[in-house]
Formats: structure tokens, sequence, C-alpha cells
DNA sequence: AAAGACACCTGTCCGC
DNA sequence: TGCGGACAGGTGTCTT
């Protein structure tokens, strides 16, 4: 599911029913994530929640104690919810929260993550080696095009390699590259300094209008109020292939890059 | 060193 | 109606 919006929708979503709250119990429905889920999680318990953020996509939850590194996988959503509405299937992990209310994790196909860090959860082996984050100053047109000089990956691939940007994924490398008219089989180091600037700025403008609109939903995602995220309908080329482009009228084509589904417009991207 | 394939898992949809 | 196969917002790991 997840890519930056629907993370950032749900940080920003959590946060204000987590921060301050204490913890009274954890339930764990299912272990069998993407790795187990880090028994240390039952140290939530007795735990205030200081601060909710985000980081690429994953989720940190900090206490005092410690902090819960959180992953929505594909298939991945978290809701906030009245304790006694019965758990769905899926729902894999339950945290209680003194307010009354209840944070459920609900992941059908289980690519998700819980784990636990006692020290700076930006050490941990999963995130130390990320590169900037996409809406930050860091990410900008001169670091991607020195970042690509002689590289004969594809512009799309590289967009989705979190080494060198994080929090672009499928929908957002394709929506991307369709505004900045880049062709998504471009070598990356045969795209011009202008055309990174261009490219960096359509990065930028589409994550934050899909998070304007509470990310997209396609199948799984929902945000934590249980609500779809309505950034679907604005989408320009993802999961269109064969309808007309927007700009040109030319039909959106499809084909596989890196084994990933990659939709583009013939005619406005070079 | 870097690129490519594969793995993890469930649900849904399509063709026969 | 049932069954097989393809496909789905990610990413670590193993093989070339």
């Amino acid at each position: 599911m997840p890519e930056l919006p629907e993370v950032e929708t749900t940080c920003r979503g959590i946060r204000p029913h987590l921060c301050g709250k204490t913890v009274l119990a954890v339930t764990i429905r299912e272990r069998r994530l993407r790795w187990p889920v880090d028994p240390a999680i039952d140290l939530l318990v007795g735990q205030t929640c200081r601060s909710v953020e985000r980081r690429a996509k994953y989720l940190l939850l900090r206490t005092d104690t410690g902090t819960a590194i959180v992953h929505l996988g594909m298939s991945g959503s978290l809701r906030v919810v009245k304790p006694d509405l019965p758990a769905r299937k899926h729902d894999h992990v339950l945290i209680t929260l003194d307010s009354g209310l209840e944070l459920r994790f609900h992941d059908p196909r289980r690519f998700g993550a819980w784990l636990w860090t006692f020290t700076d959860p930006l050490q941990h082996p999963l995130l130390q080696k990320l590169g900037p984050e996409p809406l930050s100053a860091d990410f900008n047109g001169t670091y991607l095009h020195q970042h690509c000089r002689g590289r004969k990956k594809t512009i799309k691939e590289t967009l989705m390699d979190a080494s060198v940007v994080v929090g672009v994924g499928n929908i957002y490398a394709s929506e991307s590259l369709f505004y900045a008219g880049i062709h998504p089989t471009r070598a990356a180091g045969r795209i011009s300094i202008q055309r990174m600037h261009q490219l960096v700025d359509a990065i930028k403008a589409v994550l934050k209008r899909s998070i304007e609109q509470g990310g997209t939903t396609l199948r799984d995602f929902l945000r934590e109020d249980g609500s779809p995220g309505y950034f679907r309908q604005q989408l320009a080329v993802y999961e269109r292939k064969g309808q007309a482009c927007h700009e040109c009228g030319h039909p959106i084509r499809h084909r596989i890059l890196g084994q990933r589904s990659t939709y583009f417009c013939p005619h406005c991207q070079r």
C-alpha cells in the first residue's frame, strides 16, 4: 500500500490519539509479520507515548524507554477505534490506550513490521542507510543529477531506490515522471540538470497534493478513522492503461520495469 | 559494486 | 460454480 503520502497521512492521523497517552495493554493476535513481532513490543505497556514521527515509510512511536518502529508493508493500515469493536480478521496488533481508545494494526498480506529499539531509531540497521526525505531541501535537482551521473539504471527504478530518495513508491514514481515529461525507461545518467530540477519539483508537488487528499486508496489503505484516501481520482497515469492521456489524448501505456508495473504517456514523456 | 531475481503472504479478478 | 494463474502502495536477501 503505502508510500510516503499514505504513511504521512497515518502519522498525522494517529499522532493526536497517541501523544501523551499511556498504553494499558498490548495484544498480539498474529506474530508472523515480515519479521516476527519483536517481543519487546510488550514493553509499551505502562509507557507514555512521547512522539509519533515518520522517517521514510517507517512510523516511529517514541516512549521514554524505547521506540516502536512500525512499517505498513503493502497492505497495512492503522486505525483508532473503540476497544469494544470486535477485532477483524487480519487485525494483528492491538494497543489499548488510557484514553479509552485502541490503536489497531491491520495487514492482510503481513508484509508489515513491528520492531523495537532501545536506542536512536534512526541508527537502526533498517533506517541508517536511507536517502533524503523527498520533501526536504536535501533532495533537490543538483543532488539527484549528481547521484545519477554515469548511471545506466532507468530513472523510474532509481526513484524507487530508498538509498537515493525515500518514500517514492510505485504509484508516485510513475506519476512524477509523467508531470516531469520524462520517459520512465530513460537512463538516469542521461537526464539534464534542468530536467532533474523539474523532476524533483514534480515529485514534491505530487507528494504534497496526495497528502492533502489523505493519500491514495487502491485496495487496502485506510486512514486512522477508517476513511479512504482520495488521491486515486487524481492519478494521471497509474492504473490507467489504455485510457486517454489527460494532456494529449494518446492511450496510456503499461510495461514492467524491475518487476513493477509502470505507466506512462508515450507522447508526453521522452 | 551493482543489477536482477526471488522471497515473504492474502485477496481479488479474469478466463476457461 | 470452481480452479488456476496473474497481479497488487514494499523491501531485504541471495544470485549473477
